[in-house]
DNA sequence: CGTTCCCTTGAGACCGCTCAAAGACCGTGG
DNA sequence: CCACGGTCTTTGAGCGGTCTCAAGGGAACG
C-alpha cells in the first residue's frame, strides 16, 4: 500500500514543469480536460510499492518527478525488473485493463505522481479521442522497448547488457533533463541492474568492472559519466533507438 | 515483401468463423463497422515476412487462421523471437504507432489475415471508442505476456522455461480450438523454440530430452501432447495466468 | 560504535555453449 | 525407383560464462 498521501499543492496540469520539455509533444488543446481527469497528487518515498503485484489498481498515474521501477516475482523470490519509469512516464494502464495486475512497482527514489481514477478511463476514450490515442501510442511504445529488453536479455552477453542498460538509461534520463555534463546520479543498486539484466548479483559487479576498464563509462558510486557514448553504444550491440518524443498524459 | 494476395473470397466479419469462440467476447454492435475497416485479406505461406525489420507498415492484421511470430534480430544474425501469433491475434499496432518498425513477423504457416488500413485507425478512435478501448486493451495484454516472457527468461532455468513455452503455447492454441485431445500440431522447429528461449539450439534439444523423461509431455516430431498438465506448469513456475477471454478485433 | 546495506573479490562448481558428426525425414530430379 | 541435397533432430565431448558460496571492506545511520 502507498504510504499516505500528501496533497500539498498540487501542481495545475496547466502548469506542469514537464511539458516544456522538448520529449514531449505538444498538447494544444485537452490540458483543461487532463486537469479534470486528475484527482490528485501522491507523495511515495523509496522502497515502497506504489502499485502491488496481484492486485486491481483504481488508478492511472503520471511521474511527476522520481524513479519508480516495474518488476515481476516468482514465489521462490527470484525477481526480473521488467523496466524503469521516470517522470513523464504513465503507469498502471495494465492494472486497469487487464485483470488482476501481474506486476509491482515500486519506488526508487522520492516520488511525486500524478493520480488519475481509473474509472474515468472509458470516458476519456468516448470524449476525448486524442487523448485516448496518445495512450495507446505509449502503450505500443512500452512493448517496443520490452520487444527491446527481451532481444537484450535473450541474446546478448553479460557485457553487452549492461552496456545496453547503462545507455538505456542514460538516455532515458536525458530525456526529462536528468543528466548534467554527461552526469547522471542512478538511484538504484548493484542489486537492481543484476535484477534487469537477469544476472547474478556478483556477475554484474565483475561485469561492471569490465566496462569501467574500456574505459567507456566512469561509475563513481552511483554518479554514471558516459566518456565515450558511441563506444557504449556499440558494445551494448544498440541498432534502433525507440523514439523520444512523445505525448504526455 | 508479402507474398501476392489472393483476394479470393473475403470472410464477411458478421460470419468470422472466429467470433463464436469462446475466447473472445461478445461484440454486439460495430461488427458492420468493422466491416468497413476490413480492406481485405491476405494469405501468406510459411517462411514469409509480413511485416520487415525496419519498415513502416501501411497496415494492421488480425489473423483469421495460421501461426506467425515476431522477433528482433542483431545485425550479426542473433535472433530473439518475441511472442507467437494466432488466429485472433492483432499485429501491427507498433508498427503503425511507432516510427519505423523495429520487429519482423514472421509466418510459421500458411495464414490468412484480414487486413485494416493504418490511416484509419485515428478515425477509429474518433467514431468507435468501444473498439478504440478494445486495441488499448490488446495492446496491454500484450504487454503482460512479454512481462511473463521477460521473467522467465531473465530469471528461469532451461527447463523451467521450456516448460514455461510448451503450456503457453498449448494453452493460447487451445483457445483457438487447435488442441485436439490434448494434443497440439506445433508449426514451428526446435530453432524457433531455442530462439524463443534465450538458448542454443543443442541446449534446446537436450532440455527437451529431460521434459520428455519426466513424463508430462510427449512430443512426437511436432506433435505435443500433454500427459500432466498441473505437473507442467508446476516445472514451468507457472504463477499468475494471462486472461483468455479478449476482443477480437 | 555497532548495525546494516552495499560493493568488491576470490574460488570452485555447474549450466549452457560451441564444435562436430551422424541419423531421420522429405521433396526433387535423374 | 533411387540418388541426392536440404533441413531438422539427436548425441557426444570439452570449454567457458555465469552461478553460488564465502568473506572482507566501506559508507551511512542511529
Amino acid at each position: 500500500m502507498p504510504k499516505t498521501a500528501e496533497h500539498l499543492t498540487p501542481t495545475r496540469c496547466a502548469d506542469c514543469p514537464l511539458r516544456p520539455l522538448e520529449v514531449f509533444r505538444e498538447r494544444s488543446s485537452d490540458v483543461n480536460f487532463l486537469q479534470d481527469f486528475k484527482a490528485g497528487e501522491l507523495v511515495v518515498s523509496p522502497g515502497t510499492s506504489i502499485l502491488a503485484e496481484d492486485s486491481k489498481s483504481a488508478h492511472l498515474f503520471t511521474i511527476l518527478s522520481g524513479w519508480a521501477f516495474r518488476y515481476r516475482t516468482l514465489e521462490d523470490g527470484r525477481r526480473q525488473i521488467i523496466n524503469y519509469a521516470l517522470p513523464g512516464d504513465f503507469i498502471g494502464l495494465q492494472a486497469s485493463l487487464a485483470d488482476p495486475m501481474s506486476h509491482g512497482v515500486e519506488a526508487l527514489t522520492d516520488i511525486v505522481l500524478c493520480v488519475f481514477p481509473r474509472d474515468k478511463l472509458w470516458n476519456l476514450f468516448v470524449n476525448h479521442p486524442e487523448i485516448a490515442y496518445d495512450i495507446t501510442w505509449l502503450a505500443a511504445r512500452e512493448e517496443r522497448t520490452l520487444d527491446e529488453h527481451l532481444l537484450s536479455i535473450g541474446r546478448k552477453t553479460a557485457v553487452e547488457r549492461l552496456a545496453y542498460l547503462l545507455w538505456f538509461l542514460f538516455d532515458k534520463a536525458r530525456g526529462v533533463a536528468l543528466v548534467k555534463a554527461n552526469k547522471l546520479e542512478l538511484p538504484m543498486s548493484q542489486l537492481h541492474l543484476a535484477d534487469t539484466l537477469g544476472l547474478s548479483l556478483v556477475h554484474t559487479n565483475k561485469t561492471l568492472q569490465k566496462l569501467r576498464e574500456k574505459g567507456s563509462i566512469i561509475l563513481d558510486g552511483r554518479t554514471l559519466k558516459i566518456v565515450d557514448e558511441e563506444a557504449l553504444k556499440e558494445m551494448g550491440r544498440i541498432e534502433t533507438v525507440v523514439p523520444a518524443r512523445r505525448p504526455l498524459i
